[in-house]
DNA sequence: TTCTTTGCAAACAGTTTGCAGTGTT
DNA sequence: AACACTGCAAACTGTTTGCAAAGAA
């Protein structure tokens, strides 16, 4: 984990950027986490440490540091309104949210990755960012809606 | 295209909304788009047949159509703030976004729904909603950024 | 006549920005 | 010492809402 920290410190030097306080912290509070974070929650995360950091900081932050490449930057709310960020690291990840707890249900990418491939390969466009974003139920609302026949059991399907 | 106009007014109708000028010429505008359009978008169109439409109107109009299944309620652009809006008729569609010229590209959806389909049967989920959303270069300009070299040929994926 | 719907303007949420002061290099 | 960075407060964008007037049933 520090490990990560550094690296992303190197980059930033390497680009003619400071190191500042504010920055290591926020590299820390994002190492911590392997889920997004709105700016917001970051920002909570943060001001618990250091209760002199703002808000617009930790937007330019994550800003620097999603065009830098350090962390993924996307909109997975069912309205999809509020940024959500973490880490670049690992696999991309994608997302169901639920609409009834707000719980969020991680999918595997290999399909999302399928569908990027096709769509190089027969339209001839390029790809920079693919990113599904499902809602419905996660496995246990769906169980309990199910039992209480509020739920059809043959899974219904958008469209 | 008369028809569903039809249809919708009744089953606002049915749900005892009033049909109103307003809703009547929100349909009209919807039934003569293909593609998805904005809410600003909505709202000039619809303005240019009658200047007394306001923006608050096209945004409730649009909300209520959506409650009712008439429309389609999506977030396409690159970054996915402004909602956008269609008749919802025909498969669902997914777009990639060219983030040079701005043109959208249709996406069949076939794989997404299969991707759907193995989310219910692997993780138990039901699904109400699904949205895959690109950003990347469009035919025309991957074709252009690549015979100026500023593209490798070998597309590249995100990831 | 009743109760919905509208236009207007103000409110709202999330994000960005101008500025003067602070801190890194 | 230079200049990037910060906090603050104000601006901004897209969307929603309270209210009184207008309109559909």
């Amino acid at each position: 984990m520090p490990h990560l920290i550094d690296d992303a410190e190197a980059l930033l030097h390497e680009h003619g950027f400071k190191i500042t306080g504010q920055r290591t912290l926020l590299l820390q509070v994002l190492a911590g986490q392997s889920t997004y974070l709105d700016a917001e929650e970051i920002y909570e995360l943060a001001h618990a440490q250091d209760t002199s950091i703002s808000l617009a900081t930790v937007y330019r932050t994550l800003n620097l540091f999603a065009d830098l490449g350090l962390v993924d930057h996307r909109y997975i709310e069912p309205e999809h309104r509020r940024e959500v960020f973490r880490m670049s690291e690992g696999p991309e990840q994608h997302y169901l949210t639920c609409v009834r707890c707000g719980a969020r249900v991680l999918i595997h990418a290999n399909l999302l990755n399928r569908m990027a491939h096709e769509l190089v390969r027969r339209k001839g466009v390029s790809v920079i960012t693919a990113c599904a974003c499902f809602t419905g139920y996660c496995p246990d609302c769906t169980a309990e809606l199910q039992q209480t026949g509020k739920l059809p059991t043959g899974n219904s399907l958008p469209g």
